[in-house]
RNA sequence: GGUGGGAUACUCAAGUGGCCAACGAGGGCAGACUGUAAAUCUGCUGGCUUACGCCUUCGAUGGUUCGAAUCCAUCUCCCACCA
């Protein structure tokens, strides 16, 4: 029912990049791809429309989040997430899982779920995969991710193990709900995602187990919780090459621009992450020559946009003037960063389209990562 | 002219004999941020120094004291009230 959902157009040959095409109930979405992140049914900072004019495709919402705040019921009886937050293209939301790791003092897990004290007025909440997939279904998800656990780093074998056990269940259990709910024959997705934390065996047992479950995309979890970069490379590395090749390929939270090329180059098609979102609101924004700290003092006077050459609202105005915004506590700075960070990912994902349609992404994606990290030494 | 109150680091503001280079807040400078408990958090903010430490500071000058931002005297400026 999903087989035809996910188009592969062309492979690498030089990498394991790919360039692929998939479909959703709202629209198409062309891969290599980044997801903004809006959980609380808004990408921070950012409209609707600003998110349109830089070229997203497609956002994420969490099940966590906005089943607490303002209840996924509201949200279905006023028409799903889409009408709520006035995003007409595709939503993949979260399943809470990534909650199981940052919200770790707050929860509990068990066999059946996991049962969470709210951190917003400690109320209990159990989220097992019966509750993951009802709340994205009344969120009218367009892909709705299984409930996992994600351990943290470092994490024993044995705890490993375990999380693995339960989270290969839960997808189970999350993949057979969505099918006999109607859920999956109404064109939504389910992606699985493979736990393992820095265990390859672990990984790969997963990815295979999974695999045999058919979903209609496969996600790698448990990065971004703390290892350093290469483990994060490596987990990648060993869980991608055991995952369906037919399906599309999510590494979840990640990342750096120049670690999403270097995924792209092992074989991933799409990412998430709350970074360019959150460090502009921090100031911080992204340039080819590394990240660029607009609060700093040498900006004071500079006349020159963030970045030459790229073409969005924010684009008009000096990195003086925003470097302004910023000292003031204006909110219009993390606005304005927010859309030039989000549009520097989503130009560079274009690029490497570009370049795997072309071709010669394997040199052009080596010349680019070496001018960030030159930058980013600085 | 008289009486009372006040002058502390970039700003506001604690501190009334040693634990004071001096609380706290703001401002400033810098760092962190990776499936969002984040428009948040952390560090520094007299000078030299990696640090130990040394040096110069609490309106000015002089004094008391082993020791003063803190006590005394005089002066300068500000505020209030009385003439």
């Amino acid at each position: 029912m999903t087989a035809t959902s996910f188009q592969l157009l062309k492979t690498d040959t030089a990498t394991a990049a790919r360039r692929g095409r998939l479909a959703t109930r709202h629209g198409g979405v062309e891969t290599p791809a980044f997801m903004p992140v809006g959980t609380q049914g808004t990408v921070k900072a950012l409209t609707p429309s600003h998110l349109s004019s830089i070229g997203a495709q497609i956002i994420l919402g969490n099940t966590y989040h906005l089943n607490l705040r303002p209840g996924s019921e509201l949200i279905r009886e006023l028409g799903g997430l889409h009408r709520f937050m006035g995003w007409d293209g595709p939503i993949l939301t979260d399943s809470g899982g990534f909650q199981v790791f940052s919200l770790a003092k707050l929860r509990d897990i068990r066999d059946e779920g996991v049962a969470f004290q709210s951190h917003l007025d400690g109320t209990s909440l159990f989220l097992g995969p019966r509750e993951v997939m009802v709340i994205q279904q009344n969120l009218d998800s367009d892909i709705a991710m299984v409930l996992d656990e994600c351990p943290p780093w470092p994490c024993d074998r044995d705890a490993c193990a375990r999380a693995c056990t339960r989270s290969l269940r839960w997808a189970a259990q999350c993949r057979q709900i969505a099918a006999d709910s109607g859920f999956l024959g109404g064109g939504h997705h389910v992606f699985a995602i493979v736990q393992g934390s820095t265990f390859e065996d672990l990984r790969r047992a997963m990815a295979e187990e999974l695999t045999a479950l058919d979903f209609s995309g496969y996600a790698i979890g448990g990065v971004s919780v703390g290892e350093p970069e290469p483990e994060m490379l490596r987990q990648v590395a060993v869980t991608a090459p055991h995952l369906p090749a037919g399906r599309p390929r999510y590494t979840m939270g990640v990342g750096t621009p120049a670690q999403l090329l270097k995924m792209i180059a092992l074989g991933v098609d799409l990412f998430d992450c709350v970074l360019p979102t959150r460090v502009a609101r921090n100031g911080l924004v992204f340039t080819p020559d590394g990240p660029m700290n607009l609060r700093n003092e040498k900006f004071r006077a500079d006349p020159r946009p963030v970045v030459e050459g790229l073409d969005n609202y924010t684009a008009g105005f000096s990195r003086a003037y925003l470097r302004h915004l910023i000292q003031a506590g204006e909110m219009l700075a993390g606005t304005l960063l927010t859309l030039h960070n989000l549009h520097f990912y989503l130009d560079l994902m274009a690029q490497a389209r570009a370049h795997i349609e072309g071709g010669d992404f394997a040199a052009w994606s080596r010349t680019w990562i070496e001018r960030y990290e030159a930058g980013a030494e600085k």
